[in-house]
DNA sequence: CAGTGGTCTAGACCACGAT
DNA sequence: TCGTGGTCTAGACCACTGG
């Protein structure tokens, strides 16, 4: 067997032992216990990363991935209530809100010139204090007057019926995988070129009207997709 | 900026040239054109992969990668057609079929003993010759006598219905991003450790009894996941 | 401050692919 | 046979974290 399949089963079994967010032994620990090299130790955790059973954190070290939450992209529910289902304890944290001019897909889905204004709103999720997901929602400015002075770090869903009688009534999702770009992994405090999730979800009024268009960024470790089809 | 990240942006620029399925320089040429080494050269190419720009083929080379298949889970959509819809040149081959004890989770899905025996069929899908999917499906060998004598390179949902009369009403998917584990990764003549995605398929019938059990691996820069609500 | 991971070098040998 | 990627060594310096 390769070397840096013995180390992966080694942290494998580990990992059996442990508790979720656990620390892993430093690289360096690893290497001298094997009589390796750091590359060699590296392949075997990258590896275990992209199983999802590990995670890094910028130069803090390697960290046993918790159970992943399970969602449904067709139910219209609501995150902090799937977290706390599956016993997370659910967080938002809103990184900032701004006017900007959107970039060129997103204007295209609304249709709009390029010179009309849309908000975009960063935001962070958490579970058990982990960042796992993050968002950039885009919505037109004209649509949702004063949208910055509201309370965004709850369901924008709710926020956009209850300020704004705006009912979303069906969705679009696409999901494909690819690598957490640089500035995104920097905002989740997580490392650049791990895989993850990216969903971009486009949701609209009964009119057929495009009301937002969110991309998320998903930890991928740290979700379960779950569809239904009857 | 940093050495790899300035090779990545060099094959990034060279794949917008190229055509689908074209192979990129050995990374021995691009080592010395910046007069670099594999480890860097390698860091690059493997952001690539997992951005699903680029994949590799063991020991063959790194060539750049075609166009996304768009599949939509909830819509019992045909391969075939789904494949020919979006220009593509979809095949099906049938690498084996064995009676076999399923493992656990398969027996739990149907409810029935760790003793009985189900029907384990292995199949490639390619798109334009290119192995973008495993598949490995579980059936019970007393519902489907003779499915070895079938033809099973089309449609499996065509199959049980035409020739056992019996047709699937509903189904559930479970989606998660995980590493090609080493057979698998075999079999589809890639390279064990990349990303894929894996979907867990459980179709129904109309009494609600589960009638087979897919786990499908897709190379994941070949697949985007397209669902919508209402 | 010591320890961590992030980046990088300059090699090596091997199995396998194309020819 | 030669070129490819796959695996591996034994170092190095840096930026940042945590005490």
């Amino acid at each position: 067997m390769l070397l840096y399949q013995q180390i992966k089963q080694y942290i494998t079994a580990l990992i059996g032992n442990k508790e979720r967010d656990v620390k892993l032994p430093s690289e360096r620990q690893l290497l001298e216990k094997f009589h390796s090299s750091r590359i060699t130790v590296r392949e075997a955790l990258f590896r275990l990363e992209t199983e999802g059973l590990i995670y890094r954190q910028n130069r803090k070290g390697w960290f046993v991935s918790p159970a992943r939450l399970r969602w449904n992209p067709i139910k219209k529910a609501n995150y902090y209530q799937l977290a706390e289902e599956q016993g997370f304890i659910p967080q938002t944290r809103l990184l900032h809100i701004q006017d900007t001019v959107a970039p060129k897909v997103v204007c295209r889905a609304f249709e709009q010139d390029a010179t009309d204004v849309c908000w975009e709103v960063f935001r962070v999720r958490s579970l058990d204090g982990r960042p796992v997901m993050l968002e950039e929602i885009f919505c037109q400015k004209q649509a949702f007057p004063n949208l910055y002075q509201k309370a965004l770090e709850g369901s924008i869903t709710a926020l956009f019926s209850q300020e704004y009688n705006i009912t979303i009534s069906s969705e679009q999702s696409s999901i494909t995988v690819t690598a957490l770009p640089d500035d995104k992994a920097e905002l989740l405090s997580l490392n650049a070129g791990a895989p993850c999730l990216k969903i971009i979800r486009q949701r609209f009024c009964q009119q057929n009207k495009l009301i937002d268009y969110n991309i998320e960024y998903w930890v991928h470790g740290a979700i379960e997709i779950e569809v239904k089809s009857h």
